[in-house]
DNA sequence: TTTGCAATGGGGAACGTTTTCCAAAATGTT
DNA sequence: AACATTTTGGAAAACGTTCCCCATTGCAAA
């Protein structure tokens, strides 16, 4: 009940005022630029500690920085996700900057809404996480914003890149799959038909890791793939059609953890065991696939130093505008846990 | 590679020029304000089209709005809150506000952070999802900027509320438990010990209403509580803690889905069945609970509509900075799925 | 005609910073 | 003592909007 209405912010004036001093050193002072005394320093700090000043970053963004570095998520039920703003945060710490979240779920239209906005609030650095934009937007947000991407594949002279080498993520799971004599390993993947994403998004990346792998332990001809969703449904139509396929397989691979989950729901309605009937595996190594009960096998990506990397790369880029791109691959490990075992 | 450094961006004056009109007229159309004829409105929309001109936010927010709205997240990892994100976003749509979120997950600290940080970027309107903070400094942002708290009972003559009926909520379990038959039921809390806070924390009242419920079943004698925290780690210990209690339970009421899943844990591994053994139940409807396997008896808090609900009561107040705040109150549903069945 | 009034359009001052100068003062160099 | 250099601090011009005014116009009423 003190103001009825709110009082007047404290701005860069009411500093230079009190420390008596101009404007300009007070902004020298903030951004501890050439040409202030220690002793000025110190009166002007002074004056902010005792007026309680923040800066104005609406203010700051229309001259220099606003300290502000925009995150796009595409999906923010993805438990995944998570880790890597954990790394970001903790990169962060101690920084200036602040760290704010955008929500691109519906697909290209809602990504290119919330990147836009994100510029439009001159935020001084984007990441992009696992962005389903053609490369050419990508590039145009990153010609206007220092921008580093995540999870996703193929480099570019704008942008940085971090992400998870799913080529070899994939192989370590048909290599434990194989390694427990199964031979009948079959990959629930994302479809992707756009011929330009084949290349870079990660889902399809990992069908063909899935692929690789299986020509490299002589298992060719077992190749069996289903293309679905990255979704719980998806993964639930997923294992319906696998097991309606003539020789039903021994293990399934999900593209995704979340994947499985729609495999491991189909599995216990049509009344088979796991790892028991059917071995299964995912991909991320979520929350979920490490719940006891579940006890999912899946591949981790090391979300935390995803998030750290992308946190470093664009500082970097924020410092040194023109440095040449650079494009960071993390390996994958395997996670072992209670859904595979021997075939029966 | 068009150009090597971004072009200079479009302003409100290139759009003036080019209408051949003043950057007031401008200004008026993109505001629609009074003073624009339709003919002066057709040819700055054109201009506008012609020259893809975007309004700077951040510049717009040294004067007037800059049409983003700050959600405070307590936590990124709940499955719960991208449901109130989606009605936020449903209801906003449209309209030309963004939605951007910051995480507060470390506690008061990182809060004010959070809430400071949206202050200074100058965004409209801010809601604060289940905040920790004292009441206090939840009313000295709400006196800065308008504010919508959700998920915290108690009022305030200085921001809005939006919350479920967590009385009723738990009420719902403990009759539903009681009309099974159940009469030993136990209930895990998180532990509130700031006694400001108790009257105004959701894990608070669920508690209350447990004991409320209890008593109204004339079971009194039966009410068994443990604190722990609303996390899938407290759950477990607090499951451990109920069966090495003399008289085990029959069921035991979460409060929270993610604190349900702790408890699964610890059932499953101390050999007991769910609901053979035990009936679980928990509370938020999270996707986990409605996975197949788990099939988790729990209460919907509705988060689609307790966002809707938010961004009206915000967009209200927003257009109207004193009228008098509203508590928006929501009915919890009950939720039965497999995981509670008649004692054993 | 004049008067009154609403409708229309624009000039220019904010808003809170940063940044580019430039002047004065202090210091160093012959 | 005269000059060159560096250090220190400030004045003022941006940045892209909004918004308070004021000037002009058109038209109906007197």
């Amino acid at each position: 009940m003190d103001q009825p209405s709110a009082p007047r912010r404290i701005t860069i004036v009411d500093v230079a005022r009190h420390a008596e001093v101009s404007t300009t050193a007070v902004s020298k002072v903030l951004n501890n630029a050439y040409g202030a005394s220690p002793a000025m320093q110190a009166k002007v700090r002074k004056a902010i500690a005792e007026l309680g000043y923040r800066p104005h970053a609406a203010a700051r963004g229309m001259r220099g920085q606003t300290y502000t570095i925009g995150v796009m998520l595409p999906d923010i039920r993805n438990p995944f996700f998570p880790d890597i703003l954990d790394g970001m945060e903790e990169f962060l710490e101690g920084t200036n900057y602040q760290v704010l979240h955008g929500a691109g779920c519906n697909g290209e239209a809602a990504e290119a809404r919330v990147t836009e906005a994100m510029i439009d609030r001159s935020m001084d650095g984007l990441v992009l996480i696992a962005p389903i934009s053609s490369r050419s937007h990508l590039e145009h947000v990153a010609r206007t914003v220092p921008t580093v991407v995540i999870g996703r594949h193929g480099q570019s002279a704008f942008y940085d890149t971090v992400a998870d080498d799913d080529l070899t993520g994939a192989a370590l799971i048909v290599d434990h799959l194989a390694g427990l004599g199964h031979r009948r390993i079959a990959h629930i993947e994302h479809l992707e038909t756009d011929p330009a994403r084949i290349a870079e998004m990660p889902n399809a990346i990992r069908a063909e890791g899935y692929r690789r792998a299986m020509l490299a332990n002589d298992l060719a001809d077992e190749i069996n793939i289903v293309s679905t969703t990255y979704t719980q449904a998806g993964g639930y139509r997923g294992a319906q059609q696998l097991l309606a396929r003539g020789q039903r397989p021994t293990a399934i691979f999900a593209g995704a953890d979340i994947v499985a989950m729609g495999v491991l729901e189909a599995l216990a309605e049509a009344g088979l065991s796991v790892p028991g009937d059917i071995s299964v595996a995912g991909y991320d190594n979520t929350t979920f696939a490490s719940f006891g009960p579940i006890s999912l096998t899946t591949v981790d990506q090391a979300g935390h130093q995803i998030g750290v990397n992308a946190a470093r790369l664009l500082l970097d880029r924020i410092a040194e505008r023109n440095k040449p791109s650079a494009q960071i691959k993390l390996s994958p490990t395997l996670v072992v846990r209670r859904s595979t075992a021997p075939p029966p």
